[in-house]
DNA sequence: GTCTATAACATGATAGAC
DNA sequence: GTCTATCATGTTATAGAC
């Protein structure tokens, strides 16, 4: 286990059909597995047995365990990102548009609370590349912090204060996400009102920002520079 | 590795003084190995041979390689409760009180950062009772929030507006936390300029949570039945 | 009760043969 | 590309010395 220094997300295997395939299937069951049974009490070799290939092949498609749930991030974030823009086109105003982030997203990711304790823990790891903070999720951080930006759209903020009030959100649907995890409550209802009394109280305050922008700019600046926890 | 499935946080071993010490002597071998190469690089036959016993006594104290950690996190937790009400003392008002936890806590942690990444880990896991929110840090947890709670004193608030306020920085606290794991600047000065910013921008807001209280009520009732991430 | 010695197991990961 | 050893490590178990 000092897999701390496995390489990338997932190899350029693709190219041929058949390996796309089986590559394709090897996700499929590990998915599937830790929907069930959750990650930690997933091994590889239960991977590689559902999908019916070998422990190796495993181990050629994705270099680590990790990598899997780097692959599943990525797919959910499509995910998202789709029913997201569909939930704001019919939202009316601007908490509307933020509670249709939240609200998809929470949606989306019903099914995976187990999957979801894989993602955080990667958050601990600063030297880990598949950290959520980390350079292989780059990608997929941004897109997230987009939706944000974009529900931000009827909001009359300046751009500097527009960029914070994004991440701002992003990060509240990451403290959100990690209630979600703990939630036992039937349908995760205690997280749904959760966010409806954080968007209750954090909306309106975007009204207020103007006003604040002495204590803002700094704040942003410091941000924007350390480029880590809210990277641009 | 099958490991979700261990015991407690540490024996009922003390009783003896010569047990005592050698428990004393594995903790302190493996917190200075934690903090030279990390959690995830040390292994538990290095702690045993920086400790000069045999593995099998390294698990006699310890039932796990996290049990150090929750051991580690329970002495921390005393020196900042020490330090900062030291701290707080001194304190002119409410916004040096509440700074005053905040700066204790990252001066306590300074040296640790890598054995941090390791506590955060156990966020993920809502079945580890090792867990920063489960019942094995309760004690700690519970601590850690009564200094917020102690930092509000000079503030006019009702008490369950003050129980939510607590928690609430409890848990900019623990995001803090998170940054400061990650900050990369010198000597994490990044961390500190965030703090500041961060209470400039939430002390002042307690002034106006009187007339706030239509939309914090129901939030603090939503937390409160939820004990979990915010637990009583 | 406090360990040492030793072996063994399950699992994540890797190397190298084919 | 795929499979077979093989390794490293967390963890458990056993036997027994003091």
């Amino acid at each position: 286990m000092q897999g701390a220094r496995r390489a990338q997300a997932a190899r350029g295997v693709p190219l041929t059909a058949k390996s796309e395939k089986t590559k394709e299937t090897i996700l499929t069951s590990a998915l599937a597995l830790f929907r069930r049974r959750g990650f930690e009490k997933t091994t590889m070799r239960d991977v590689a047995r559902a999908a019916d290939v070998d422990l190796g092949a495993a181990y050629y498609y994705f270099p680590s365990k990790e990598s899997l749930v780097v692959a599943y991030y990525h797919r959910t974030q499509e995910e998202h990102s789709r029913r997201a823009r569909e939930a704001m086109a019919q939202a009316e105003d601007l908490r509307g548009k933020i509670g249709a982030v939240f609200k998809t997203k929470l949606e989306v990711l019903q099914k995976d609370r187990k999957v979801l304790g894989a993602i955080f823990k990667s958050v601990a790891d600063p030297e880990d590349p598949m950290s959520l903070f980390g350079s292989a999720a780059k990608e997929v951080r941004d897109e997230s912090i987009r939706l944000f930006d974009e529900a931000l759209d009827g909001a009359d903020l300046d751009p500097p204060t527009r960029a914070l009030a994004a991440r701002a959100f992003w990060s509240l649907h990451m403290g959100v996400l990690l209630y979600f995890l703990h939630d036992r409550s039937p349908r995760q209802e205690k997280t749904r009102e959760l966010t409806d009394g954080a968007l209750d109280l954090a909306v309106p305050l975007l009204a207020a920002a103007p006003m604040l922008s002495g204590v803002l700019a700094p704040l942003a600046g410091v941000l924007a520079r350390a480029g880590l926890l809210f990277p641009s």
